[in-house]
DNA sequence: TTTGTAATTTAGGCAAGCCTAAAAACAATA
DNA sequence: TATTGTTTTTAGGCTTGCCTAAATTACAAA
């Protein structure tokens, strides 16, 4: 059917339209995707009305785009591309946490079905990377796995985190220092109502993590 | 020192100019470039005038253009990107051998170093690809094992398959037919004077390979 | 309802990498 | 040496994906 080859930056656009989307139910504003892209808004137009050609997505002038379903396959195959090579390069290679983001977004691009699927099988079939986030498999299903935020726990009840949302290396070091990572079982001590920061327990130390830090935290209740 | 990121088509240029200039050896013409990458002659010119602006080919017009030492550098760097996920491709990933060409050219562009460090780590320094060319080194350095061809040793004499230049697949299916892979073990039976074809004894067998086969296929004497 | 501001689009331009057609240089040989 | 054919270069053009500046539209507040 749709077997069109598109190029890096259409790549890019369409996984990006997906993600601000959030799963392709919201409609994406022009000037948001050119946030999250860098690139002037004007050249965001240049490529929407591109991709709507395609019928990748559709767009209302001076409305914004919502993403097609075909559109949706697309970017369920790149996300699915990137997650495994970030398990490769975190499992296979070594690379720490923070370092594989951008890798990853290169070889996202290489696109050889063959070469995925081999990967995928290589690597066991992996259900999520290094970061918690589900991987499509072949036919573009994925894990919905509702996840919650630390705030969203009660005082003494405990949860394994499931998922790092924020992928850059200053966080990445902040959660090194406080030995948080992936699989982490916690405690939550009390929550402190003047600026919603929480009190955990991790590896029966206690820290006081702020609002922000636990926004990008989420885990599954034990 | 010359840390400056090549776009895809400069290093497919620069790859391409060093191999023809045998190791960079020779003057190369701008016709064979063209046709090695099939590109008109006329954007090679464009390219040359580019890559002799960065130093990494002289160029004499009407001539030729002879590779600079650091042109040098770069294209070993990249050999070496793609004969490292060559292996990747074929020993970690199982593909076939006549599949891996296609999808390193592609591999061989994400130009992080930590990454072909670390994988080359990962496969354990391999010295050759799944062709038997030589992977070259973090430094550059290249085994130059001097090979021979099939038609060079005398009769009676023995050798083992230790690199295929020829890498489309009817040649592969051709080879797979033969049983002859690298590593195989060959003695000479005759030597046909007429066509220059080569009668030889693999797995006990004998066959006669024609000299267009022969001279693809390299060996070392034992 | 008007008006100001922010978001979006249009218009025109630019670099990279390719192309074709034509000109220039070189090489081969009559 | 002149001629002919091949190789290489120049000139001009096209697409992709970006840009800036200016025009248009949407929206919210007065």
């Amino acid at each position: 059917m749709s077997n069109i080859k598109l190029s890096k930056s259409e790549e890019n656009y369409l996984k990006s339209i997906f993600n601000l989307s959030e799963f392709g139910n919201k409609q994406v504003s022009t000037n948001s995707i050119s946030k999250i892209l860098n690139i002037e808004p004007a050249s965001v137009t240049d490529m929407i009305k591109k991709l709507s050609k395609k019928n990748l997505i559709y767009h209302e002038k001076y409305k914004g785009s919502t993403i097609s379903k075909s559109g949706i396959k697309i970017a369920l195959q790149i996300i699915r591309r990137h997650r495994l090579w970030e398990v490769f390069l975190h499992d296979k290679l070594k690379f720490e946490w923070d370092e594989i983001h951008e890798i990853a977004e290169e070889l996202e691009h290489v696109s050889s079905e063959e070469l995925i699927d081999n990967l995928d099988k290589y690597l066991k079939y992996p259900k999520i990377d290094p970061h918690g986030d589900p991987i499509p498999n072949k036919l573009g299903e994925i894990d919905f796995i509702d996840k919650i935020s630390i705030s969203d726990l009660n005082i003494n009840e405990k949860g394994i985190i499931s998922r790092i949302i924020n992928e850059d290396e200053n966080f990445f070091n902040l959660l090194k220092k406080l030995n948080i990572e992936i699989g982490t079982e916690i405690t939550i001590i009390d929550k402190i109502d003047y600026d919603k920061s929480v009190e955990i327990l991790i590896d029966k130390k206690s820290v006081i993590i702020s609002k922000d830090i636990s926004n990008n935290i989420k885990i599954t209740k034990i």
